[in-house]
DNA sequence: TGCTATTGTATTGCGCACAATATAATTTTA
DNA sequence: TAAAATTATATTGTGCGCAATACAATAGCA
């Protein structure tokens, strides 16, 4: 081999570097591993996880009683950039699940509201949270467990 | 307002639909805020958080003696398919972070080393993981519990 | 040896994510 | 009330992430 100019500490074992110490690794991996197992549940559905997550929002709104909502509040509740938001959003008014427009009282707002067929998806939206749980080999007390641990990171983080 | 056929079961709630309680959006959010943490850790370094891993890989490798890895071995480590690694591991080469060369044995297959460059980085990052536990106002002990969580729910469902 | 199947990587196309910037409407303030 | 600051959304550009497809090299097999 050609010299490559290795030195001693080249070769130091720095473990904190290994990918299987990093919590950010497991978050990272398991948050894309769910996120593949929303998308054959979903497809029928003709919706993206992120599209999904826009009609939780929506729909839960829409239960209590807000026909509306202004797009900095799905922003805030989704904890996602305009960048992202915007785009989505158009998206999906295109396959004609809401309706976008500006607001009277204050033009810089856009409302977003569901449409007939958006609300109707809910029905079948139903069934998508416990297929899931079925699905997986892991007990409810275990996904219980992981769920308290990550709002509570969340909350002291964000 | 006109006539929008609501029906009763349009506003029976659904609290298995709220985003506060899925596990998968905790996720999903935590996931993301993590990432972002990383961002200006990593902007020093000129690195993006999928890059560092490819790096964590490529430095752990390099520790153990082995100066090339295949593609695939990239892939299985990072979880992460083709259409994601070819690309970022282009955008590692114009950086001259690696050296992404065809084996000479079996041509299909491409083997990625470390350049000069890529090793002297990972004096620099090891300050990384240190200043991003300084930095959370999460204990060690909090840290410690998640990972192992998040670590056995991987290892049930991939 | 040909012929098919498999393996390993690359390409294409689409949809996020987000930083940075832009723009228009409203509010604040001098 | 006119200018400056703020607010709300949109746009641009870059980098993932992944499904689907393509393609070339190797392996297996008749």
């Amino acid at each position: 081999m050609a010299d490559q100019s290795l030195h001693a500490q080249d070769l130091e074992s720095l473990p904190e570097l290994h990918l299987d110490n990093q919590l950010c690794f497991s978050l990272y991996s398991l948050s894309r591993l769910v996120t593949q197992s929303y998308t054959p549940l979903l497809k029928p559905l003709d919706l993206t996880y992120p599209q999904y997550l826009v009609m939780l929002v929506l729909w839960q709104f829409w239960e209590e009683g807000e026909q509306k909502l202004a797009i900095n509040q799905l922003t805030e509740r989704l904890k996602l950039d305009t960048g992202t938001v915007t785009p989505l959003l158009k998206r999906m008014e295109a396959k004609e699940l809401l309706i976008r427009q500006r607001s009277e009282k204050d033009e810089r707002m856009v409302m977003v509201s569901l449409s007939e067929k958006g609300r109707e998806l809910r029905a079948q939206a139903r069934k998508v949270p416990n297929a899931l749980m079925c699905n997986s080999k892991v007990n409810a007390e275990q996904i219980g467990e992981l769920r308290e641990s990550l709002k509570a990171m969340l909350s002291v983080l964000s």
